[in-house]
DNA sequence: ATCTCGATAGTCT
DNA sequence: GACTATCGAGATC
């Protein structure tokens, strides 16, 4: 779908969020079904009155007893708030420039979370690519991304700022955390208060609450590559990588 | 389409 | 000092 509507908001009518917000008992369970579950559901973020929203295409679940989570070794100072109580957010910053968002799951103290990679904007799009690719300044960071703006004549969507594709807004777990302003301040936060909060999914067109969930295996990681804890709605244009 | 590489800063050995 | 749950540009096919 182009998502070329009329409406200038640039909200697509059939991906509305109306869902309720997820309860606790939702992410008080296993982590690698939360990560399943979430796909669909609706990521949202509220700032001065500015609502940004996506739905969730592609997730990844971390177990604190494998090697590839950040809770394997231990509690520490930034992954503190993976040994809180589930619903809670757990943000961290890589490879020195992106934050990364997740989900803290299962009981308290243990250290589960589900990564959010990639979702599909949904509301609150010309925020999102001013987040992104500037033409202001970002929300609440500094983090004024300063990317050279190559000149492509693309789809223009609401807002759509210097020919950047809306594929690029949001497929990515640090984009994702810049188009919707999300810094280490969110980091402990409640998913349940907000401002960052997740929604229960709408149907899409034929009634389906999403299309079908591929499972692979996780990126960007070098230890138990093996397990595939990644899932991705199959065929969205949204996602980080292909499924192949 | 697929690759290699540099940016950049916090965390851990 | 090494490593990192990334991204975008530029080169190459």
């Amino acid at each position: 779908m182009g998502g070329a509507g009329s409406d200038p908001t640039g909200v697509d009518p059939d991906l509305n969020v109306s869902g309720e917000v997820l309860p606790v008992e939702f992410y008080e369970r296993d982590v690698v079904t939360v990560a399943r579950e979430l796909i669909g559901c609706v990521l949202r973020r509220e700032t001065d009155g500015t609502v940004v929203a996506g739905r969730i295409v592609e997730t990844e679940a971390y177990r604190h007893d494998e090697p590839a989570s950040h809770a394997y070794t231990g509690k520490s100072a930034r992954n503190a708030a993976m040994f809180g109580p589930a619903g809670h957010a757990y943000v961290y910053l890589i490879y020195g420039m992106y934050e990364c968002f997740n989900v803290v799951c299962g009981p308290a103290g243990v250290g589960n979370a589900v990564l959010i990679r990639a979702v599909e904007p949904v509301e609150g799009i010309a925020r999102m690519f001013e987040n992104r690719f500037g033409s202001g300044g970002g929300p609440t960071d500094g983090a004024t991304d300063v990317v050279q703006a190559r000149s492509r004549t693309a789809g223009n969507i609401a807002g759509s700022a210097r020919g950047h594709r809306p594929e690029e807004l949001t497929s990515g777990p640090g984009k994702l955390c810049r188009a919707f302003g999300i810094t280490r301040e969110v980091d402990g936060m409640s998913l349940v208060d907000g401002p960052v909060t997740i929604h229960a999914g709408r149907a899409i067109a034929g009634g389906a609450p999403t299309r079908e969930i591929v499972a692979t295996r996780r990126i960007g990681i070098s230890k138990a590559t093996e397990l595939e804890w990644r899932f991705v709605e199959a065929g969205n244009e949204y996602v980080s990588r292909r499924v192949r």
